[in-house]
DNA sequence: ACCTGAACACCGTTCAAGT
DNA sequence: ACCTGAACACCGTTCAAGT
């Protein structure tokens, strides 16, 4: 807070006639930035390859502000306008890609949770703060879209449940 | 720091006679923990039963810490030599599962950001701070369980990459 | 509505000194 | 080897007061 007072040239406290707390405003922020992600339009295109462009966009625009994304994850990806969008438009995916009833919501969490969690990992410790390549954490991307493919391949398979003790996976039988 | 020092009743500099400093004690902390981990056996068992197994196991483990979590992640789980142990069990059960090469490497840090993420993301905000019912988060097990099936399925698969415009995924012809 | 100075109640960490 | 007192350089936030 003290350092984002410097930079707008105001007294640190000038900032909470604005903001309720630093934490509502790292949400704030991370919601602003969640406005830029890319979504497909409803309805339209292959359900599937929305749901991994979509996801593709989410990850790289919150690289933007990896530094942000650790506090976001903890708090659970805070609802703010943006991200509910965003929300009713993974489910409209799911939807049309066969995933509907209990195993919509569970599977956007967890599409949500690899996503942020990426974003997250991605944070490199801040050994040099001077340098500023291009976004760390970029490297990663291909190992994210990997496992982005291997989620939504997962998502997509009818019951290709992997349980431990024989006994085919059937969640909602 | 000054909490801990509280509570072994010293002065919070003495702390650091034995801790260079507080991120390598989470860290330390972290990976302590994760000795509790239960691996499975080197060579027995369906390697993919053995996925599954091993990270429930980190997933529950890191749980019982999961305020120190989040920093963990943002750390890229600081290779402790308990993790280092586990990596290499993981690395041995997808080359028996069939993953090897290039993709290995992949899928293990694939598995292990989408473990750590869940187990980061079920951290609540410290709503009240007396109460201490069953471990918060417990309810996302099953979620974090049917999200590891489906990595799991997705990642066995062949090659049933979700690929945006046709073109089916080859990775690694 | 938006800012300020002053202060409160904290942090992690270092340093010199003790035993 | 392990601890202490004192201090440094910070934090986020509140409060009363100004315009």
């Amino acid at each position: 807070m003290r350092t984002l007072a410097e930079r707008l040239e105001v007294a640190p406290n000038a900032l909470y006639s604005h903001v309720t707390s630093k934490t509502a405003l790292i949400d704030a922020v991370l919601d602003d930035v969640l406005a830029e992600v890319e979504a497909p339009a409803p309805g339209v295109g292959d359900p599937s390859a929305g749901l991994h462009d979509l996801m593709i966009s989410t990850y790289q625009v919150l690289l933007v502000h990896r530094d942000l994304v650790p506090a976001y994850l903890a708090r659970q990806g805070a609802r703010g306008p943006n991200a509910q969008r965003l929300g009713e438009i993974m489910l409209e995916l799911l939807d049309r890609a066969g995933v509907s009833g209990a195993r919509a919501p569970e599977a956007m969490r967890v599409l949500i949770v690899y996503t942020i969690g990426f974003a997250a990992f991605a944070t490199r410790p801040p050994i040099d703060a001077g340098a500023s390549g291009p976004v760390p954490g970029e490297e990663l991307t291909g190992n994210f879209v990997s496992g982005l493919r291997w989620l939504l391949a997962g998502i997509a398979a009818p019951n290709t449940a992997v349980n431990p003790r024989g006994r085919a996976g059937r969640r909602d039988a």
